[in-house]
DNA sequence: CGGATTTGACCAGCGC
DNA sequence: GCGCTGGTCAAATCCG
């Protein structure tokens, strides 16, 4: 995070700002690149008016350096926030991790582990085994996507999967996986993508295997039909995994008055029921893109505003997707896979992707977030037609002038309608490109869209009411039953290796500091040109 | 005429 | 075991 201010300063000026700098030691460097002067070079006798007009200038210098200052200091305010909340999380984990690595332990007992924070924060053993990537910009193939992604294919060859391996590490994306190396633990790898536009092909390949894993093909309504058919295949521990994986559920709330939101990909509806305690029918869709493609969702009006159309997804896409449905399917795969994984992974990533997810929903409008595990069946819920969250109020109120979620949410604004309108916000915020039909310049479009990392949905992953007591930054919080979550002692490593990943990569921190720098000067397109 | 939708029947899970 | 409910099937119907 180098600030650099092309103006002619003092050279003394500039020791005191390295002094101060290498005082601070882990804040970054503000570096003032100063000119070459002539002041100390000039002859004392010269011009009196020029001396006093230089005296002037140096006035106004010594201004602006106080304005520079005030900068710094604040940047730095915001770098010691993350730093800290760097260490809470990197805390957190290693309470929770540490009596799941001996032996699973109650939710409670796990949340009442929460209030003895570790000093230091020392990665373990344990959680070098775990690989997690948080990539925000280009794919590194050295930054852990590269294991990830060889992980991937090597799920989608075992799960024979039909998707098309394409080269993604040109794109711009914006991913958070999880995955252990456990072989076990790789059955319910989990892999949470919130990918951007330009890379809406990636995202739906990372979509099919998330939810590939999150939800097998095999574990479809032709399965309900067979109950006993699994039995023979991967063991006791499958068929749990399965049948977690098959009811897995992502619910969106949103206002809309169509009969059903646009989310890009092909639906063909095989049934409608009135359901008890809701006057208004439920529809029964398929994805129809491809033929054996076993995603299902159900689309009905909420009871109490007919305005609010509901849409449950349930089950993985084995195909690839339009440009438009992959961020969708990303993020009801990445929370299918969050809801299997269990809380670990659920407060991890709710944790870390607190400000991301609070930023992106805020493109969509103010998203609550919801898990619930209703008649066993888990469902993450984002409502998307809640007003604006208390909890990004609050962080308002603390960045009152300069906060990334007041931004975030005053682009909520704008674009709630384009969601609600039923015409699609997948299509109007990729440019209007239609993957059916007529218009083949989507793709391009996409291309040229203002931070792009900002086009995708996010997901505010919600944590058991108690959690709250801890002060984690949950942004979205609405309500919360656990009943199926101590089964997830999956990646509780979750958070370390993503803090790790989010400190120690250079990549990131450039791109999180451009999201930053388009959040502050919000102005006029100047994002887009960031992403050329 | 082919594809999409409608709608009644059927099936499975669950609670009593 | 029975009834309720949610989910799916498939024939009938609609529509471009």
């Amino acid at each position: 995070m180098d600030v650099a201010v092309e103006r002619p300063l003092p050279s003394p000026v500039k020791e005191e700002k390295k002094a101060e700098s290498m005082e601070r030691g882990s804040a970054p460097p503000i570096v003032f690149e100063s000119f070459p002067t002539s002041t100390t070079q000039r002859d004392p006798i010269t011009n009196k008016q020029e001396e006093e007009g230089d005296n002037t200038k140096l006035e106004a210098t010594k201004a602006e350096m106080g304005s520079v200052r005030e900068e710094n200091e604040r940047l730095k305010t915001l770098l010691s926030q993350i730093v800290r909340d760097y260490q809470s999380l990197h805390t957190h984990f290693l309470a929770a991790v540490k009596p799941k690595s001996s032996q699973p332990q109650p939710q409670a007992a796990a949340i009442g582990n929460l209030l003895q924070l570790p000093a230091a924060p020392v990665p373990t053993a344990a959680a070098a085994e775990d690989l997690v990537s948080l990539s925000l910009g280009r794919s590194r193939p050295d930054a852990g996507a590269g294991r990830i992604k060889a992980a991937a294919r090597h799920e989608r060859s075992a799960s024979s999967s039909s998707g098309t391996d394409t080269d993604r590490d040109d794109r711009l994306s914006l991913g958070l996986s999880s995955r252990r190396s456990n072989d076990d633990d790789d059955k319910k790898a989990t892999l949470l993508n919130l990918s951007s536009g330009s890379s809406s092909a990636d995202a739906d390949a990372d979509a099919v295997q998330a939810a590939a894993a999150a939800c097998p093909p095999a574990a479809t309504a032709k399965a309900r039909k067979s109950p006993g058919a699994g039995d023979g295949g991967g063991g006791a521990d499958d068929d749990v995994l399965q049948q977690q994986a098959k009811k897995a559920r992502v619910s969106v709330r949103v206002k809309c008055d169509t009969p059903t939101m646009n989310d890009g990909c092909q639906w063909r509806k095989y049934g409608q029921k009135i359901s008890k305690g809701n006057p208004c029918p439920r529809a029964y869709y398929r994805c129809t893109v491809a033929p054996s493609c076993p995603v299902r969702k159900q689309v009905q009006r909420c009871a109490d505003d007919m305005s609010i159309l509901i849409t449950t997804y349930e089950g993985a896409h084995t195909h690839p997707l339009p440009p438009a449905a992959a961020a969708m399917a990303s993020t009801t795969s990445a929370a299918a896979s969050m809801l299997l994984a269990g809380p670990s992974t659920s407060a991890s990533a709710a944790h870390l992707l607190g400000p991301f997810a609070a930023h992106q929903a805020g493109l969509l409008g103010p998203a609550a977030t919801s898990i619930s595990t209703v008649a066993s069946c888990p469902t993450v819920t984002l409502d998307l037609t809640a007003p604006p969250h208390s909890s990004l109020m609050h962080q308002q109120q603390h960045h009152p002038s300069s906060s990334p979620y007041a931004a975030a949410y005053e682009s909520s604004k704008a674009m709630l309608p384009a969601w609600s309108s039923g015409a699609g916000y997948l299509q109007a915020a990729y440019g209007g490109g239609s993957y059916y039909g007529k218009n083949s310049n989507s793709i391009s479009s996409m291309s040229m869209l203002p931070a792009a990392a900002m086009q995708q949905f996010g997901l505010g992953m919600e944590r058991p009411a108690a959690e709250q007591m801890y002060q984690l930054p949950t942004y979205l919080l609405r309500t919360t039953s656990g009943a199926q979550q101590q089964q997830a002692a999956a990646a509780p490593a979750v958070t370390d290796t993503i803090a790790k990943a989010i400190t120690a990569d250079p990549s990131f921190q450039s791109v999180l500091a451009a999201a930053i720098t388009s959040y502050m000067g919000r102005g006029a397109g100047a994002a887009a040109q960031q992403h050329k």
